[in-house]
DNA sequence: ACCATAGCTGAACAATTGTTCAGTCGTGAA
DNA sequence: TTCACGACTGAACAATTGTTCAGCTATGGT
């Protein structure tokens, strides 16, 4: 594929070098995909501040339909994002993640004043 | 919308109380999009390593068609993450985000070895 | 057994998106 | 001016995705 020549070969190297880590680009990638979701996103943050809390509640707090939530939850759970548990005839989410835990609470940190 | 009664009041008042950055919620989810794309992301990171680069050399870094970047490109510099500058014929590019550039970056360190 | 509640599921649908194709613009060299 | 090259643009297309609709499962109460 290098047959066109480089512009700026050391260039063009250092952008090659930089993909070495591919897997993990893609990796990346689909975590990002997850977070791009404007609702999703809410409701992972709801999850993070609110652990251990049903659906029927997510839904109101988020304003989405309790099936789009479910919907989304299961997203979330075949990601290993999120787990559940039942407590009667309600399900429990919580988040799973360690690392999107710590996103979110970076994220949540940012409009907040914070020292550090 | 409240009228359905909450499972667990205080969660569903938790969770609702999580959401008061709405805006800045809809801000990240837009940037999680723009960095959902692998091969998005496999440029960025090119930008981030070797800023000043020309299209046709990302191009080829990435195995991209040198019209993908370019749309995707057009993308980046829409939402103000690159900027662009002419040499000769080529146009070469570079990461104009702060928050970007510190996302990659941390992104980077992910898989190497760093003790902080 | 019966019903209401909480949540799950699959199909259908509209909307968004990344890529390719074909053509265009601007620059540099002959 | 003419040509080649690097990059841009718009239309078309396939693929993905978030939501809604209708119906289903499972639990708890009567």
């Amino acid at each position: 594929m290098p047959d066109v020549p480089a512009i700026d070969p050391a260039k063009r190297a250092e952008a090659a070098a930089a993909l070495q880590e591919d897997h993990t680009i893609d990796e990346w990638a689909r975590r990002f995909a997850l977070l791009s979701d404007p609702n999703r996103l809410r409701l992972l943050f709801c999850l993070h501040r609110a652990p251990g809390i049903a659906v029927s509640d997510l839904a109101a707090a988020v304003g989405m339909s309790d099936t789009s939530v479910s919907h989304a939850l299961r997203l979330l759970r075949s990601s290993g994002w999120v787990s559940s548990q039942r407590s009667g005839r309600a399900i429990l989410y919580s988040l799973a993640d360690d690392t999107i835990h710590d996103i979110l609470h970076r994220l949540g940190a940012t409009h907040s004043d914070e020292s550090g």
